[in-house]
DNA sequence: CTGAAAGCGCTTACAG
DNA sequence: CTGAAAGCGCTTACAG
C-alpha cells in the first residue's frame, strides 16, 4: 500500500495524505483524522526510502566502533550502542554499525560515500584520528565520544580527567607515595586524560611524581607482567591501572607471584566494566554510565543533523567506588 | 554529482551511464570505459537511496540482538556482529542493529515495517520465538543463528548438541559418574540442545542419568550458588556449566567455599568466551568461532534475499579444548 | 484548506 | 549498442 492507494481510496490527493501523515502544512482536522484512521486500520507504513529520497535524508546514523577492541572495551561499546540504539529509535533513526581499525577506515568511508547515513557517531577518538579528518572533509554531521583534539568537533565524554585526578588524590591523601600507573596506548586520547588526571593530583597535593613507576603504552599481556614484576622490586605501594584489561592482567600476575591484594599491594582501576564485578577482592575504581553516554551522543548528533543549537563539548559525570582492593 | 551530471558532461544518456555502472545491459566497451574513467576521476558515488527506491531494495540487513544479554553472551554477539559486518560489506550491504528483549520486539517490527532492511539475521532463537513468528508473517527474508523449532526457517548454528555430547562422553569415559549439569534458561533452544547432548552421552555410554544433579533454568547468581552448595553436599565429581556466565559464578562459589579445582572437584563449560581466557586453572570447554558463524549467516541471508539456492540448515563445527580444570 | 505537478536520483522495459 | 520515458513512493513549492 502506498500513499497513492490511500489517496484514491479516500478520494483526496496524495499531497493531502502526505500532509496528514507528516503533520506539516495546513490541513483540515476532519481530513487529517480521516486519513489517520484509514492508515491505522490498514496498517500503512510509509516507505522510508522514498521519504528519504524526497527529503535527502536516510534516517540512519552510523556508529563507528573499533574492530580491535579488547574485552573490557567491549562492554563499554556495547552499552554505548545500547544507549544510542534506544535514543535513536526514540528519535526515529536507525543505527548502522561500521567497524574500523586504527589504520583502516574504509568501511566508514563506504558508508558515508554511499550516502547511507545522515550522521556519524565516533565511538572512540585517536590522536590524529583519520576518521575525524575524513569526516570533516566529507562535510557530514558527526560527533565524537571521547575527547577530540580538534575542539570544533562536537564531542561528549565522561570526565576522565577529573575522575582520575580524584581517585589519585584520594590515594595520595591516604599516605600512599609509591603510587604506580600502568597505562594503555597513548594514541587514545582518553588515556592521555587519565595520565593528566594522575599528574594533576600530584601537583595539587604538591607531591613529586616518580616517573620510574609510570608505565605507558603497556598494551600486551607480557609487557604488563614485566611492569608488575618491576613494580614489586621497586616496592610500589599501589598500582593504578588505566583500564580493566590492564587491571585483570595485573591481578593475575600478582596472584601468580603470590602477592596479596590489598595486604601486600593495593590496586585500583580508572575504568570499571562488568568484568571486575565478580572479582575478589572487589576493585576500587571509577565508574561510568556508558549507556547514558551513548544516549547523550545520539541526542547531540540528532541536534547537529537537524541543525539545532547544541553544546559543542559536554562532560558527563562519574562515580568513585571505593572497594576492598585499596583498604589498609 | 548525479548520474544526470555525468550524462550531460559525457554527452550520453543517463541510461547508458547507469548501465556502465551496474554492468547490466549491453553497452559498448569504449563507452563503458569512458564513463568508468570519469566516475573514478570525479569520485562519483551513486545515491544508495535512489538506487534502492528504483530496485525496491535497501542494501541493509538487520541484525537482531537481545538487550538482556549477559557478559559472556556479549562477546559472542560482538564477534557474530563482526563476522556479519565483514561479510556484509563484502556483499555490499550495511548492517542495522536492532535490540530486542524476550518480550518486546517492537524495535524489530519498526525496522521491518518501515522497510529499512532487505532481510534480518536473528542473533538468538527462543522457544515460541515472537520474532520468528512476526518475521514469517511479514514475509521478509530472514535467517536464524541458532536452532529454530520451525525447520522451514533457514538456520545456522554450531553443533552444540554434538559438542556437549562429546565433552560429556569424554568425562564419563574418564570414569566420572557424579557428573552434574548447571544450565541456563530452557527457553533458549541452544540450552535445550546442550541438555540433550549431555543426555545423549549418558545413553551412548549406557550409564544411568542422575536427575538429582541436573539443574536447569538456574539463571541468577544466588540460584547458582545454591546449586553448587547442593552439589558439594551430594559429592559431585564434576560440574558441567552450560555457559560461561554460569561457570564464573560456579568458580567464584567454589573459591569462597575453599574447594579447589581440579583437586576437589572438576569443572568444564559448554561454551568458551574470552572471559575465561585468563582464569587459573584454565577451564576445559567447547570452543566456537562466532565470527565465522556470523559471516556464514550473512552469506546465507544474502542468498535468501537474492533468491539463490541455499541449505536450509547448516551446522558448523566446534573444538574441544581440554584444560587443567578437568585433570586428574 | 486542498491539489496538480515537479522533483529527489536512480533503474529498466521498450523501441530503435 | 544507445536513448526517451516511465516508474520507484514519497515531499514540497506553487497556485487556487
Amino acid at each position: 500500500m502506498t500513499i497513492d492507494d490511500i489517496a484514491r481510496e479516500l478520494n483526496i490527493s496524495k499531497t493531502t495524505v502526505s500532509r496528514a501523515i507528516s503533520g506539516k502544512g495546513r490541513i483540515g482536522t476532519k481530513t487529517r483524522e480521516k486519513v489517520l484512521k484509514y492508515i491505522n486500520e490498514n496498517n500503512y507504513r510509509p516507505n522510508a526510502l522514498a521519504k528519504g529520497l524526497a527529503q535527502s535524508r536516510t534516517f540512519n546514523i552510523g556508529f563507528v566502533m573499533p574492530e580491535d577492541y579488547n574485552l573490557t572495551e567491549l562492554s563499554f561499546f556495547q552499552n554505548c550502542m545500547w544507549g544510542i540504539s534506544s535514543k535513536a529509535s526514540e528519535l526515529d533513526y536507525d543505527v548502522i554499525i561500521s567497524m574500523v581499525t586504527e589504520n583502516n577506515i574504509s568501511r566508514l568511508e563506504r558508508l558515508v560515500d554511499n550516502q547511507k547515513v545522515d550522521g556519524i557517531i565516533l565511538g572512540r577518538t585517536l590522536e590524529n584520528d583519520p576518521a575525524v579528518e575524513y569526516l570533516k572533509n566529507a562535510g557530514i554531521p558527526f560527533v565524537a565520544i571521547g575527547a577530540a583534539e580538534d575542539k570544533s568537533v562536537p564531542q561528549i565524554d565522561n570526565d576522565h580527567l577529573a575522575g582520575s585526578s580524584e581517585l589519585t588524590s584520594l590515594l595520595l591523601k591516604e599516605g600512599i607515595r609509591k603510587l604506580a600507573l600502568i597505562g594503555g596506548s597513548m594514541r587514545h586520547i582518553v588515556n592521555q586524560n587519565r595520565l593528566k588526571g594522575y599528574e594533576d593530583a600530584f601537583k595539587k597535593n604538591k607531591i613529586a611524581i616518580d616517573d620510574s613507576v609510570i608505565y605507558t603504552d603497556t598494551c600486551s599481556k607480557i609487557r604488563i607482567e614485566e611492569a608488575v614484576r618491576d613494580l614489586l622490586l621497586k616496592k610500589a605501594e599501589c598500582i593504578l591501572c588505566m583500564d580493566d584489561a590492564i587491571c585483570i592482567h595485573v591481578l593475575n600476575t600478582l596472584e601468580n607471584e603470590a602477592v596479596r591484594v590489598p595486604r601486600d599491594i593495593k590496586v585500583a582501576s580508572f575504568y570499571n566494566s562488568r568484568m571486575l564485578e565478580n572479582h575478589q577482592p572487589a576493585i576500587t575504581s571509577l565508574q561510568f554510565d556508558a549507556m547514558e553516554l551513548g544516549a547523550a551522543s545520539c541526542r547531540l548528533l540528532a541536534d547537529c543533523i537537524e541543525k539545532r543549537e547544541a553544546a559543542n563539548q559536554t562532560l558527563l559525570g562519574y562515580q568513585l567506588v571505593i572497594n576492598e582492593s585499596t583498604k589498609f
